[in-house]
Formats: C-alpha cells, sequence, structure tokens
DNA sequence: AGCCGACTAGATAGATCGCTCTAGCAATAT
DNA sequence: ATATTGCTAGAGCGATCTATCTAGTCGGCT
C-alpha cells in the first residue's frame, strides 16, 4: 500500500500528482466546477491511472484531495503558532499573512477546503467527513497552543473556534469584494479576543 | 420592463418563481452542481420563458438570485436589530436563532449566497460584483444599528465586519461537523465585543 | 376584427460530464 | 523463459449540461 518508492523518480509519482492538482483546482475553483479531465490533464496522467487509483472516482479523489489540503494547512497552522512563543504575536502574524496571501493570489486561493465544504456538505457523507476532520484538527492544533499559553481548556476551544470562523468568514467576504481588509479587521478582533483571555487568566 | 401586475394572478408570476426557485436551490446545493433543468422543472417553468427573462442565461439568472436572497437576509437583519432596542440582545438572539435554523434545516439552508459567492469569486463577474453587494448591505445595515448604539463608526465598521465573519465561518463549520455549538460559540464571542464597544463608549 | 408584443412550449443541438472498457507496457516473481 | 502484477493509455459510452430554435398561445390595443 506504500507510495512506489522502487524508482526514486524526480516526478512525485502518478498518485500523487493526481491529487495534488485535484487540491489546487478544487479548492480554487470548487468541486462540481473541475471536472476530472481538467484534473488529469493538470497531472499529465491518463484516465486508466486515475480509476487504478481512485476505484471510488471523483467523491473519492475528492475526499484525498480535502485530506491533503487539510494537512497542508495543518502544518502552516503549526508554522505560525508553533515558532512563536506569544500566541498573540502569532494571532497577528497569522491573520497578516493571511491579508498578504490572499491579494497575492489575486483572491483566488484563501481556504483550500471552504468552497468544497459548503458544496458537499448536503450532498457527500464520505467528503463531508474529510472537511470536518480537516476543520477538527485544524482547532485541535490552534487549542493546544491557547492552553499552552495557560489559558484554560473551555476558553482555548472558545478562541480556536472563534479564530477559525473569523479567518474562514473573512476568506468568504474578501474574495467576494475583493478587498483584503476584512481579513486584517478580523485578525485584529481575535488579537483583542486572546489577549482578554490572557488577562482574565493571570487576574484569576 | 416592470413585471407584470396586469393580472393580480395568485400565482407569483413564472419569472419570480423562477427566481425563487433558483435562489433556494443555487443556496442549498450551489451554483454549478444545480441545473437549469432543477431550476424549471422546481418553478414549474419552460425553457422559453427563462431565456425570455433572463437572455444572460444562467449567469444572469444567478446574479438576480443572488440579489433576492440577499434582500431576504437584509429584511432578517433588520427585523432582528431594529425589533430589539439593545445591540447586545439583538446580536445574541440572531446568533441563537441562526443556530435553531440551521439545526432545523439539518444543516442544509445556512446562508444562501456564501456557496455561490466562493464558487464564482474568481470565475463570474457579475455574480462576484451582486454578492459583494449583497454583502454589504448586511454589513451597512448592521453598522447602522451600532453607531445609533452610540458606538463610534470606526468601531461599528469594525464590529459589523467581526460579526460578520463570525457567523459565516460559523456557519462553514456547522454544516461540516453537523453541529450547531459553533454558531453558539461564535455568537457568545461576538455579544463579548459588542459589550466591549459599548463599554469604551460610555466610559469615554 | 385584426394585429402585435409578451410569454409559453418543448424538441434539439453541440459540448462536456463522469466513467468503463480493452489493450499494452514494464518490472518483478516464479 | 514465462507468468503475474502494477500501472499506463486513450477510445468511446450514455447521460447530462446550457443554450438555441421554431412554433404556438394569449391578452390587450387600435
Amino acid at each position: 500500500m506504500l507510495t512506489a518508492k522502487s524508482s526514486p523518480s524526480p516526478v512525485p509519482g502518478t498518485r500523487q500528482r493526481i491529487v495534488d492538482a485535484s487540491a489546487e483546482l478544487f479548492g480554487r475553483n470548487g468541486y462540481t466546477a473541475t471536472g476530472i479531465k481538467a484534473i488529469l490533464s493538470a497531472s499529465d496522467a491518463p484516465f486508466g491511472s486515475l480509476y487504478h487509483f481512485f476505484p471510488g472516482g471523483k467523491e473519492e479523489l475528492g475526499a484525498e484531495a480535502i485530506r491533503v489540503a487539510g494537512g497542508t494547512y495543518l502544518a502552516l497552522v503549526k508554522a505560525f503558532f508553533g515558532g512563536s512563543a506569544n500566541v498573540v504575536d502569532a494571532t497577528r502574524s497569522f491573520f497578516e499573512g493571511a491579508a498578504a496571501m490572499i491579494e497575492a493570489t489575486d483572491y483566488a486561493d484563501a481556504c483550500p477546503i471552504a468552497t468544497v465544504a459548503l458544496e458537499v456538505a448536503s450532498v457527500s457523507e464520505p467528503m463531508r467527513r474529510a472537511c470536518a476532520e480537516a476543520f477538527r484538527s485544524w482547532l485541535d492544533e490552534l487549542e493546544k497552543h491557547f492552553r499552552e499559553a495557560g489559558i484554560d481548556e473551555s476558553s482555548s476551544h472558545g478562541l480556536a473556534v472563534e479564530l477559525f470562523c473569523a479567518i474562514e468568514g473573512a476568506f468568504l467576504l474578501s474574495r467576494a469584494t475583493r478587498d483584503p481588509s476584512p481579513v486584517l479587521i478580523a485578525g485584529r478582533a481575535c488579537v483583542a479576543s486572546v489577549e482578554a483571555a490572557l488577562r482574565n487568566e493571570s487576574a484569576r
């Protein structure tokens, strides 16, 4: 079941190329709007390979793409919140980085999962679960860092959810208005919430 | 160009039936996943009528559906924030109502525009603009009520954006996880922010 | 009555959709 | 050497997509 490592190929291997292209296209254009053929031509793979690796077809591929994209974003969260010892600074730079990125990609790449998540929420149970699992992994990571900063468990969970909602909503608003400022405004609100939670803790 | 009022028909008129069905289906299943035929059969209208009223085809219909859905939600915001004299209570009951609704519709109907907005943001400029305009109308309405509560303009704008992001992000998370609690958590955070803004104002 | 614009009605075109199918290649196992 | 396995390769199927087209109905106006 391991990915073929028999030949140390410079190309990432067909299966991974397919998944990577899927994650990118699904994230940018949505699940329904992205056709199988577009994925195959983007990943330079033949039809047969797709259904060899993903007998479940587009839906199975979609679920896997969500898992990969979720892992990529989780690594991003870890990089921001694990690198900085200060959760307030981490929160601030996370939102500022997000604002810079969404502007740099011309409002195309924000959350790689959000569009798909909304599309499939009431339609595909396996894909919905994959989205829920990805979101949960982000929330767990955030919550962990808040707890490590001395914030109690309940508040840490609330902060993680609040931060998630703020950035996802801000991505939506920014993409629709082609304006990065919602991300910055949401970021400032989150920074204030994190600071307030830390104050509550130390004043205890 | 007026909508035909010549006959006081009990049925809402073909054009409106098409738009209403579109708004509902687009909101629930997304833009790409909703076919023209599904809209026509849901609104009990023939092919010809659609292209008579919307020569621009699906895209023009989509933009109109966004406008209608945007207006419906604007009325909802007005009902909550105009009815209550207290912005804190309004904020709280708004989120609680949202949580109850998303659960009651089995996580199918949350924001009627969000899915479409993400789908078309980088694809259809007229639809993107319609989404931006709808969002802006909600934000303006929220901001107005915060200003009327005595909060300064800059903070009112920030609060409106914060509230928007919180509920949109919470809708996304709730639909993906099939759990209403994110909406409630986000609501509590917003209530706290509104209270803090009011305190700042009175302490000035 | 006769006309005309608004609207209904649906067959059909042409493209694209996800997917299946058979055939063949390359490397390993026997 | 031969069989087996893992993967490549793409033609093509039936279904479905959006949109166009022609024809016909209906109500109000002159």
